[in-house]
DNA sequence: AATGAATGAGGCTTCATTCAT
DNA sequence: CATGAATGAAGCCTCATTCAT
């Protein structure tokens, strides 16, 4: 079972995903395949649900890892992108997969939109204990780190162009940290 | 011929795009359909070359629409963001397949990296004449600009939840104000 | 109309005849074409009737050329061999859409009938002439050397394997010649 | 899938031949068809490997029951054709289409190169033992009357005409005979 | 529980032929 | 007469899913 998962992972990212051949590669029979899922799309969904759990702990994990009283705001925003760029660069094409097929579907919107929920509470608790955070909404700002980063990353992994991901972290960082600080207003100006 | 373009579109976009179906919708026979494109992907390319022309001319045209010397930095990021989400809100799903199908060909690489060059071409020109633009490296600004601007607007499209396209625009040009005015950096500490 | 045989000729041969392809090889329109032919087959049977009749003219005048007095009976079959090779030489590809395409249709079946006789006539009044010829069944040994070097040469020209043309149609000759003069028979042991 | 092999043989045979319309007739789906299988060529190459053997096995032995002390030239000839006779008489469009899309293919050239060889070794080793055979190059001889026997039944069977099947096997044994034994050279006259 | 042969709907594409202009 | 865009039946093949063993 773990080993259709992994086969699973494998050919999904690959773009070469089929039934039969995730049974083959993960050395069961299709018909043991058809006994633990019921479709091909409950194997992608779980291999989501385990993605969704996996980045809810990196990124909660990376904050709670640092203290606010210790940890400068941008060091902080860092190590949560290092985190998102770690979970994604693994497999592109999965992440893509999860986007085309499973972009939608109610359960997988609201499985979402609890985790981000969840890491929302966490960045917005730990934005709170920094003084430095100057944004009049900081609900809003939160989901918009979590939501942009995920997009930025998204996109970063997709291009796979130029950049490397030290300097595409930092710029991500520093994107945030001006964000975060209320650089941007009318006020700038 | 548009009328496959168009029909072609409506299906790309509900995921549910195939040949026969893309004729018949556009009220034309399977044969005729290749008549005109000789094979499923060139449709979608044709799609894809579309989009490509019409991001560029948007993009580029919302900026030369904006004077340097008149227009805020603000403002005229904000009308670029503007344009980009335009470009993506009718069709998410469509999005999604170009990234699915079209992402990893050669072709369409060259394409995209030829569009961001020029497009990159015109930011940077449009940043280099406002002064309060003080970032080590124009040129790595402006890639990540619109890189960063695309992927939010991909990301924020799929999502379709919450955060209204208003609020969502302002919070992006915001942000980049602030990146480009050098807030984040380690002397804003 | 010329025009279109000629392409028709090629394109049969190239085992890649789209009545479209010919149409546009030829330089007229799939109309015309229509206008001329009323279908493919049409076409082919056009071909095939002037290979029938470029072959009873090319046998018949190797005979035709090879006054029985004075040509050894070696040598005039020979010539009908080289005939023979020749004709099909050029396209064997075209033989074979021949053989596909149009044996068992009635109509074929009888033109061919025709064109044997007509040779058989030709080569029995030949061989008639000839006192070494010692068979039973004159016109059992014509039909048998008409139809026999047909098939050999087909199987030739299918074959193109190691054999030189020369080395093919000098033993293609020696065998009929013997079978001519009636070697192979019980009397022979 | 034996169910297949014959239901392609009498589809392919009747020049009607579609992976359908095979599975159809086999009585079984035409996914099971595609899992015996990769496409409809490689039905079509195993009838021809299945012939080939058939065909290697049939006339080798034909000689091989033929002791060379004690079997006539002509006999052992004649038997070899009437083999060959018995092969084709079955399909003969299947033989056609053997023709029309296995030739030229490299991996069907060497096949049939291989059994010709075989072949002309046991018919040469036959041969070398009969004290009458008189032609100048053995092999050469094995050769030609290996392939022109071949192509002189398929011309017999394509064109169902006329003479009966024990006179055309006759007249091809003594064809043979006469040719093996010397007969039509120069020296003839 | 496990197996894997079997299923068949449905996708992409070709090409002979027609017919309005 | 010529044109060529349009037609659509029919072919090949894939792959998610079932079910008898």
């Amino acid at each position: 079972m773990d080993s259709i998962l992994e086969a699973a992972t494998r050919l999904f990212d690959h773009g070469a995903a089929t039934t039969n051949g995730i049974a083959k590669l993960a050395g069961v029979s299709i018909g043991s395949l058809y006994e633990y899922f019921p479709n091909k799309d409950a194997i992608l969904g779980r291999l989501f649900e385990a993605h969704i759990e996996e980045a809810v702990d990196a990124l909660g994990g990376a904050l709670q890892a640092s203290p606010p009283e210790e940890t400068p705001l941008r060091v902080g925003v860092r190590r949560m992108v290092e985190q998102l760029l770690k979970l994604h660069e693994g497999q592109p094409g999965l992440q893509r997969v999860f986007l085309e097929r499973l972009t939608g579907l109610p359960v997988v919107r609201d499985r979402v939109a609890e985790a981000e929920r969840k890491l929302r509470g966490v960045l917005q608790a730990w934005l709170a204990l920094h003084p430095e955070v100057a944004v009049p909404d900081v609900e809003l700002a939160a989901r918009i780190v979590i939501e942009g980063s995920n997009a930025l990353v998204h996109g970063y992994v997709a291009a796979d162009e130029g950049v490397s991901a030290a300097v595409f972290t930092d710029e991500v960082a520093r994107l945030w940290t001006g964000y975060l600080q209320g650089a941007g207003g009318f006020e700038a100006r």
